[in-house]
DNA sequence: CTAAAGCGTTGATAAATATCAACGCTTTTT
DNA sequence: AAAAAGCGTTGATATTTATCAACGCTTTAG
């Protein structure tokens, strides 16, 4: 079961892992499933829980006033999912994290992840490259919103994300690219002519 | 002209900082001043240095077909400025950095940074802090582009970032909210009222 | 000192996107 | 097996935002 993960690790750090340090990576790590629909995080709690997702997905969202949902994750096998900003901060979360199939994970306390980042250095390689990964990835993101048309930002995804919708229905993927169902369904059928 | 630059450290690591640290830090960092709409980095290169900057403003943006600017970062006092994806992936860059004021910068080569990182524990815990927090802002952004109207958007940005408001030209904030220029003067004149 | 460039504003119009309502189809629940 | 919920689509319409053009005012450059 936590093959996969030491694996990931393994894939993300150029030091070594020695046995012992599987150990305490294993001994911090423990197998969690959710069916399809579970809260992994509810707005208002502090995130104390990192997950690696062996198997299935989830997303992340906030609900605003007027009660809609706002896609701001969508997270498949081999993503770390958690609320960075809560856990980092120790502030409630303005997110809901939760299952879209069912799913397995490896979950670690937040504070268990700390101490693995400084005992084991090949763990602390691998957290930093994904902290720098997400922000990338968040400032790729965040530089096609400003910058494109709704058209031209699904079809960046599309490209870059396939997996992703095959995954999810379109409404989340909608949600996600920040436009409503009903345009993306029009910006979808346009692009097949 | 390195006082500020250790005082950051300091104040962003929990860990202490031996006199011989500050020595390999001073260094590794060299003043560099530029003038007003001065390149520090040209789209198209690679991002070989990251820069703190000890006094000045700048601005990081694309440059789309049509040849419109699209703010991703603007940068003050005590912000740490490169393209990180560039940085971090080798990648010639896709942005334009450059001073919207004269600028006084403390600038170290990124493969200087990643010894630093190794040798010095209280700088290694201050770039994974900065990671983090990049991540975090740049998330709260992209949630409220897609979450919020312009108008919104805009109130949070002036509530939030008011010497931004104050030092950068209302077209560089409407980029940066990825609105137009004409667009904001209109929802600030709504404000007023 | 004068010309040019930069900046913010306004008006008229066009384009992009959201909203609201309704419908069929499939999947899930009872 | 029937009812309900979820999903994607379409049409009509409203709203938001962009585009284009012009203008005064200030700052910068020659």
């Amino acid at each position: 079961m936590h093959s996969k993960l030491l694996d990931y690790i393994r894939q993300h750090a150029t030091l070594p892992l020695s046995s012992d340090e599987e150990g305490l990576i294993v001994a911090a790590f423990q197998p969690k499933k959710l069916r399809k629909k579970q809260y992994f995080l509810e707005e208002g709690n502090v995130c104390k829980y990192v997950g690696f997702i062996v198997k299935g997905a989830m997303r992340q969202y906030s609900v605003d006033d007027k009660g809609a949902e706002h896609i701001v994750h969508l997270y498949i096998e081999n993503y770390w999912v958690s609320d960075r900003e809560s856990a980092v901060m120790l502030t409630p979360s303005k997110y809901n994290i939760d299952t879209w199939e069912d799913t397995e994970l490896l979950i670690a306390k937040v504070a268990d992840m700390l101490d693995l980042i400084e005992r084991v250095p090949s763990f602390g390689q691998m957290t930093r490259l994904m902290d720098q990964r997400s922000f990338i990835v968040s400032q790729r993101r965040l530089n096609s919103t400003i910058s494109n048309t709704a058209e031209k930002r699904y079809e960046e995804f599309a490209d870059n994300h396939p997996q992703f919708i095959q995954r999810f229905p379109q409404h989340l993927i909608a949600s996600f690219l920040g436009i409503t169902k009903e345009t993306l369904s029009r910006i979808r059928k346009q692009a097949i002519k």
